[in-house]
RNA sequence: CGCGGGGUGGAGCAGUUGGCAGCUCGUUGGGCUCAUAACCCAAAGGUCGAAGGUUCGAGUCCUUCCCCCGCAACCA
């Protein structure tokens, strides 16, 4: 019988009025590897990912493409699910709000919620903007007009229905300090008591009557439910809470990872919570606010020309280079910086001449030694290699915990600590003079510990660059399943009878710097 | 005094409980030849935003100020 921990992890689900940019793709990226990483833990790991379809901006867009909103969210869907196959996304669920099985279930929610008294009638008050069909709030009118088209706006009171907030922020407040791993990193939830909590929460507004492409109030039709009480549902509603059939949701639901930018980090780390509780609902565990990726001149936007979408990365250097460049390159506290200048840095620096380079050398060595045949092991014959074994294993213990703190950037870095100093004991073990003394126990010893280190790093590289991994496993010859789990990682002498591939093949080939910075800067501006 | 984050060698960043200022890239010099002109070593380069204070000693604690970014409530 087998009964492994489960491990529920979501994204967002993303709001498609127009096509998906990168940090869409860093999102989907950050939680695939998750879920990779905790699968190759031993976990029943599930992701959800989805689309959140519903709302005004959607109605827009759609008319603007002379499309209803269904057929143009149906095509955003489709595109979603085309750049996640293409991204190797191993999602378990995609949902989508306009789903009858999500539909049903937020009137459900919302109905439960008017009867027990959490939702009330109410009236919207909001500066709105005509042609724009928008309300705004004061401090986002820009000059006193609206932010978008910079047209008059009016001051308009409109009937809606309310999430009583106030009455569960001191619950949530306990929540939060008797759970530190609740929200991380952790100054998020100092911004939100700070800024939100603090000063006295708001309600919320859950419903609508200027607009209507959104789940119907049932008991007042000329209602729909407004945003975040049906976007947030939808890590229940994906796994059937309330349906006829609940054995997902009884399996996962806690969520023990949900993974969300940092402009919504307000809607999960306030009213997402707030939600559970009114619906007695036990919390997600974690909630991981990730930083963004930024450009030199600041935000990414069409209008400044600075873009850059994941499909032309992937197409032409890669999807492992380029998930480990959004990876590597957004650290926890801060944002990302995207540069064509560093994307080639990473490409050439880290790719090719580190991790590349390494793995060509040492099957050349392994071929031009001892006809590719990986030697057996035999212990630390000298202090080089006890003290090199040593430190890979506690690199790899310093990288496992990185992973288990959801830390990737900073794991991959350690990853490539291990890189360098392995390609440091090549210089500290001069195979070739050994070679040429006929030394021959010590360089058994050497090209066992090179074959054995790159299948560590093969691994532990595994979440994150699947096709790189196994492309290094197959070079150097290893097929054994034993020998590709996390278990292995802590353990030396089990490579035997391997052979290595004749000729090494380069994994990354080097890119011609000036050339490619001016293609993706190009690319940016199209 | 709205809140949060940041201001560290040319660029991008680390700096845990205060104790000789580190990493990656770049530059310069050297080593090596197994390798994808890759790898390894070394050197140069920093008033650690500003001022004041606590201390034997502060990038690290306290005070004040300056600059950059994000958020500021219903826009994912």
């Amino acid at each position: 019988m087998e009964n492994k921990a489960k491990f529920y992890i979501t994204t967002p689900i993303y709001y498609p009025s127009g096509k998906f940019h990168i940090g869409t793709a860093y999102t989907t990226t950050l939680a695939d590897t998750i879920k990779r990483y905790k699968t190759l833990r031993g976990y029943d790991a599930y992701l959800l990912t989805g689309t959140d379809e519903h709302g005004q901006k959607i109605q827009t867009v759609a008319e603007k493409n002379n499309k209803t909103p269904q057929e143009y969210v149906d095509a955003m869907a489709e595109e979603a699910k085309k750049l996640w196959k293409e991204m190797d996304i191993q999602y378990d669920d995609f949902i989508r709000t306009t789903e009858p099985r999500h539909t049903k279930i937020v009137q459900k929610i919302f109905d439960r919620f008017m009867e027990t008294g959490d939702i009330y009638k109410g009236n919207y008050e909001g500066w709105y903007c005509m042609p724009c069909e928008t309300y705004f709030t004061k401090t986002q009118l820009v000059d006193g007009r609206c932010p978008d088209c910079g047209r008059e706006v009016h001051l308009m009171k409109e009937e809606a229905y309310f999430f009583n907030m106030k009455k569960y922020a001191d619950r949530l407040l306990k929540y939060y300090d008797e759970h530190v791993e609740f929200v991380k990193p952790e100054y998020r939830k100092t911004e939100m008591i700070n800024n939100f909590i603090k000063p006295g929460l708001e309600d919320l507004c859950v419903s609508r009557t200027s607009f209507d492409w959104g789940v119907k109030v049932l008991k007042d039709p000329k209602h729909i439910v407004y945003v975040w009480l049906d976007a947030l549902t939808n890590y229940l509603t994906a796994l059937g809470y309330m349906s006829d059939d609940e054995t997902l949701f009884k399996k996962y639901w806690p969520a023990d990872l949900q993974i969300v930018g940092k402009d919504i980090a307000r809607f999960h780390l306030i009213y997402w919570p707030i939600f559970l509780m009114a619906l007695d609902l036990p919390l997600p565990k974690t909630i991981l606010v990730h930083n963004w990726i930024m450009m030199k001149d600041g935000k990414m936007s069409k209008s400044k020309g600075n873009v850059i979408y994941p499909e032309a990365l992937i197409e032409r250097y890669g999807l492992d280079a380029t998930k480990y460049y959004l990876l590597r390159e957004v650290p926890e506290a801060q944002d990302g910086l995207f540069t064509p200048e560093g994307f080639v840095e990473r490409y050439n620096s880290n790719l090719c001449n580190d991790l590349g380079n390494l793995l060509n050398r040492t099957v050349a060595m392994c071929n031009k030694y001892f006809d590719g045949v990986v030697p057996q092991y035999n212990g630390t014959p000298n202090e080089i290699d006890l003290e090199f074994e040593k430190f890979t294993q506690e690199q790899i213990k310093k990288i496992e915990q990185l992973y288990d703190e959801y830390n990737i950037s900073i794991a991959l870095q350690e990853v490539w600590v291990l890189i360098s100093r392995t390609n440091k004991y090549i210089d500290e073990t001069l195979p070739w003079v050994l070679a040429k003394e006929k030394q021959i126990e010590k360089l058994e010893s050497t090209i066992y510990h090179l074959i054995e280190n790159l299948r560590k790093i093969a691994l532990v590289l595994l979440p994150v660059m699947g096709n790189t991994s196994k492309e290094i496993l197959r070079q150097l010859g290893i097929d054994n399943s034993n020998l590709k789990t996390w278990e292995s990682l802590t353990k030396y002498n089990q490579i035997t009878k391997t052979k290595v591939i004749q000729k090494g093949e380069p994994l990354f080939m080097r890119l011609n710097t000036e050339e490619e910075i001016d293609y993706i800067k190009k690319d940016m501006k199209s």
